[in-house]
RNA sequence: GCAGACGUGGCGGAAUUGGUAUACGCGUACGGUUCAGAACCGUAUCCCGCAAGGGUUGGAGGUUCGAGUCCUCUCGUCUGCACCA
């Protein structure tokens, strides 16, 4: 009885209020009059297949819910969507389904849209981008000209990650690393993300962006912002900054020649047994070139031996190294230290040489047993310690350092540094893990490299800081001779339709085979010049579209300047804590090189950052070969966007990720059509009861209901959406017994309602 | 190896500052409604025990009047980073 009163027709409500939002701009706040804005953003989907999953729904209604709770507050909230649609990943699905990027573009484009808009986000439709779109990255391309007029980028080879099988480079987070176990040893092996190949390394000439410039400002930065603490930690160490000093060891190799070493522990500097060179530190020629016979041969064979394992990029395995005939002198009391080349130093850290103090330092120590290498103890361990067989790492105080003894590590680093520094040996230094961020990718579909390289002004030593007599050059150290970027107002360099879009395999990018895109006259001197034929990681197209969402109405510049005023910095960001470092890190150098500029007036893109956790199915990951990936549309159809939004946030805690299974789905259904009944029901009594006796809102009810929106409100703050649904399910719980007893209040009816709305917005609104 | 997070019923998961462990939901059982089923409604549901009572937050200790929560050790799972000198 009553059926079509008890039930709700999902279908139709959804449609219904989909279209009503959409015809009356409902979450369309006015840009540059709002009074009270609100920036919600979440990180744009990076298209890489047909559709969305059910874990980018999770994602998105996450941060919607937030977006409803402070619009139901009373700010004007911007929450816009969009598309990161160029890159690697959406190349390499079209390469898969062997159809042509842009077609996949065109072609699915309304279908993430519609996916979008049936889980009933309250987005912002009419400001919506994506990267792949000439009028957004003739932005992108404008920035690579401020970064590189500014000095920030500059041309430099260097190895990279090359897949055999596909003959392509890869980003390093398509390189995945497995352990392999075999009987009597383990090792790592690094891989191809999509065909399993073991990647090797490659020389290659790329462009940089000198993020290592702001790495003090990046540290520094982390204090002031609101992110969650893990992300934060990241970030810190990825910048990882190390303190220490730089000293310097003469030679006798040649006149005034020297090796430089970078230690954090200038305590133990009068424990060093041997000099540690990288295989590619410039002296290993010096000493190629001195050295003589079959000592010659050696070195030679040593160092074939290790670039070829470079090249299979085996960074792991046992240390090894080679005694160079030659020697150093200590610094401080002048006695002769050997000098290695060793696998175990890094090229790309500090100054690619270390002091070996094999008593206090656990890799020294394997290697000087190894080489029979002297094992001097120089500290003082707090307890018992058997030399013999580790290195002991910690502080104490010193012994056998002739003036330093009985000085603890703290006061000796200091002493040693000051007796070194008066001799002109040695320098405070601050190292850091953090590298410059190669932005070429020799790939297809990206935004062009906005240059111009002119062999004629190379010649003649001629580029664009030489026209300009720009500041900048004095900063950049590179050869920049030859370039140009392309006129800011022939921008965008459109990318061209190539038919042949998949790597080439050489190292070079597709783009090179259009001999109409190549071939460019010189902007400076008119001779006849070639377009850099790299496109820029998808990372940068990322790295600023926050700031371009706002300003999409504005033809002329990136970003109009008042309204970005109004709306930046983001108020609140959710994301993938897989970006914890790359887009993340990225964005905030980006908005950090604008602020230098002048460009914009904050220093911080995202105030508030949380990240949400992972979704799971069943227990495990969502997988393809798994073969249990939720399509979000069948549940959308099946059970409507509320119940399933509302699920979604009930699997768990949102930071911490869910496990969607399908019998729990059933109750979130349940439970909705359980708060539609009542409602239904109470309207009734309502009409009935008007002229009646009036039901009053009792003492026990009405401190349930203030509980309820209390609890309820600082469980969506805090992102506990589980919690928060749990609180209103016991609301609905206390109605339904009252109800039965006395009747309830339109009024504890419409805060159950509120309560929900962010959830299921639809059914709440009807 | 280093860093971080986590470990609670049959299951997903709750538990402000240390203060009634297992909220909320799923599942299950029994009952109601129904010709029957679905749906819906009601009751029960951490474990042992007929009961009284006792036990329980991976394991072992500790601090405390009181510990899922704090400390030490240990086992296990997951996630970053990895020869960073």
């Amino acid at each position: 009885m009553n059926k079509p009163d008890v039930d709700f027709n999902h279908a139709e409500i959804e449609a219904k209020w989909q279209k009503v939002w959409q015809d009356e701009g409902t979450y369309e706040p006015e840009l540059s009059k709002s009074k009270n804005p609100y920036y919600n953003l979440m990180m744009f989907p990076y298209p890489s297949a047909e559709g969305l999953h059910v874990g980018n729904m999770y994602a998105f209604c996450g941060s919607d819910i937030y977006g409803r709770y402070k619009r139901m507050l009373g700010r004007d909230v911007f929450e816009p969507i969009g598309l990161d649609g160029f890159g690697i990943h959406s190349e390499n699905y079209a390469m898969k389904i062997n159809e042509h990027p842009v077609k996949v573009a065109e072609r699915t484009q309304d279908n993430f849209y519609n996916q979008l808009k049936i889980i009933g986000n309250g987005f912002a439709w009419r400001q919506k981008l994506e990267t792949y779109d000439p009028d957004y990255y003739k932005w992108t391309q404008w920035i690579f000209v401020q970064l590189f007029k500014a000095g920030l980028a500059y041309r430099k080879s260097a190895p990279v990650n090359w897949c055999p099988s596909c003959q392509t480079v890869l980003a390093d987070e398509q390189v995945i690393k497995e352990q392999v176990s075999s009987i009597n040893k383990q090792e790592e092996k690094f891989s191809c993300e999509r065909c399993g190949t073991e990647v090797v390394k490659r020389d290659l000439t790329q462009w940089y962006f000198k993020i290592t410039h702001y790495a003090q400002s990046l540290l520094d930065g982390l204090e002031k912002i609101d992110w969650s603490e893990k992300v934060k930690l990241a970030q810190l160490n990825w910048l990882g900054k190390s303190e220490g000093a730089k000293i310097m060891f003469p030679l006798d190799i040649e006149k005034d020649s020297s090796v430089v070493v970078f230690t954090t522990r200038a305590d133990t500097l009068m424990g060093t047994s041997y000099l540690a060179l990288a295989a590619d530190h410039p002296l290993v020629i010096t000493i190629l070139n001195k050295a003589k016979g079959q000592l010659r041969e050696d070195i030679q064979e040593f160092l074939d031996y290790s670039h070829k394992i470079f090249e299979r990029g085996e960074p792991a395995g046992e240390k090894e190294g080679i005694y160079t005939g030659f020697n150093a002198r200590h610094p401080i009391n002048g006695d002769e230290i050997p000098i290695y080349i060793a696998n175990y130093v890094l090229t790309g850290y500090g100054t690619g040489a270390v002091m070996g103090v094999p008593a206090h330092d656990e890799r020294d120590f394997e290697f000087a047993n190894k080489y029979q290498i002297r094992i001097k103890q120089v500290i003082i361990p707090d307890e018992h310690h058997d030399f013999s067989q580790s290195a002991y790492t910690g502080f104490g105080r010193l012994i056998n350092s002739g003036a330093f003894d009985n000085l603890s590590s703290l006061e000796a680093k200091e002493k040693i540094l000051a007796e070194l520094v008066i001799k002109g040996l040695g320098s405070v230094d601050v190292n850091w893990h953090l590298r410059d961020w190669i932005i070429s990718r020799q790939r297809y579909w990206g935004a062009p490299i906005p240059m111009i390289f002119c062999q004629r002004c190379a010649k003649e030593g001629m580029s664009w800081f030489t026209h300009k007599d720009a500041d900048s050059a004095k900063n950049s150290k590179w050869d920049s001779a030859g370039w140009y970027p392309v006129e800011e107002s022939n921008l965008p360099v459109v990318l061209p339709y190539i038919e042949n879009f998949r790597p080439t395999g050489t190292g070079v990018s597709p783009l090179a085979q259009d001999a109409n895109f190549v071939n460019v006259k010189c902007p400076a001197c008119g001779a006849e010049a070639k377009r850099e034929t790299d496109v820029s990681d998808t990372f940068l197209d990322s790295a600023w579209y926050f700031l371009r969402y706002p300003s999409l109405g504005t033809k002329k510049k990136a970003w109009d300047s008042s309204i970005t005023a109004k709306w930046l910095p983001v108020d609140m960001y959710i994301g993938g804590a897989e970006h914890s470092v790359l887009h993340l890190l990225y964005s905030r150098f980006i908005t950090k090189v604008f602020k230098d500029l002048k460009l914009i007036n904050f220093d911080e893109p995202f105030v508030k950052f949380r990240a949400h956790g992972l979704l799971i199915k069943d227990g495990a990951k969502m997988s393809k070969s798994r073969g249990n990936v939720v399509n979000p549309d069948d549940y959308v159809a099946k059970f409507g966007a509320d119940t399933l939004r509302a699920y979604l946030m009930f699997c768990g805690r949102y930071s911490e990720g869910g496990d969607f299974r399908d019998e729990g789905i059933l109750g979130m259904q349940r439970f909705l059509k359980r708060v539609w009944k009542i409602v239904v029901e109470s309207c009734k009594q309502s009409d009935q009861s008007s002229t009646a006796k009036k039901i009053e809102i009792d003492r026990n009810s009405s401190y349930m209901m203030h509980k309820t929106i209390k609890k309820v409100t600082v469980d969506i703050e805090n992102l506990s959406y589980n919690t928060a649904i749990a609180a209103i399910m016991e609301w609905m719980n206390f109605l339904e017994a009252s109800s039965k007893e006395k009747g309830v209040t339109i009024t504890e009816i419409e805060v159950l309602l509120k309560l929900l709305a962010p959830f299921a917005p639809h059914m709440t609104e009807d």
